[in-house]
DNA sequence: TATATGACGGACG
DNA sequence: GCGTCCGCCATAT
């Protein structure tokens, strides 16, 4: 048996934390990595996202960058996917740029 | 062991 | 608004 290493403990707390991000809103990899108890880590959970499966059921078309635009290749399938997901909820997304009200974890 | 890369972020110019 | 640098973590080679 394999034990769960820092990194498996980590994957778990930022994808718990990205599936806390009700529909119609946006959060950012600084906040969920804060919201995960890893402040600074935004980079890790990028990693993290990169990881899930295509037919996961955490929201993960809901974490944008901290500009507010969709930090994938623009015009790559990734891409068109999350803006397409986001639309159907509602959030207005131009050119990979979302101009909309950010969920805050536990500060409102 | 060292270096490069990545779904980041903040500071700077 | 845009490009560059540096700091951050994990993985690939």
């Amino acid at each position: 048996m394999s034990e769960a290493t820092p990194t498996d403990i980590r994957l778990q707390m930022v994808w718990q934390a990205v599936q806390a991000i009700p529909p119609g809103r946006v959060s950012t990899y600084g906040d969920v990595a804060r919201a995960a108890g890893l402040p600074g880590l935004a980079r890790f959970v990028g990693y993290a996202l990169r990881q899930l499966a295509q037919d996961t059921r955490i929201p993960w078309h809901r974490v944008i960058n901290s500009q507010g635009r969709i930090s994938l290749p623009p015009g790559s399938e990734g891409f068109q996917e999350q803006s397409q997901r986001l639309l159907a909820e509602g959030v207005t997304v131009n050119q990979g740029r979302i101009a909309l009200r950010r969920f805050r974890h536990d500060f409102g």
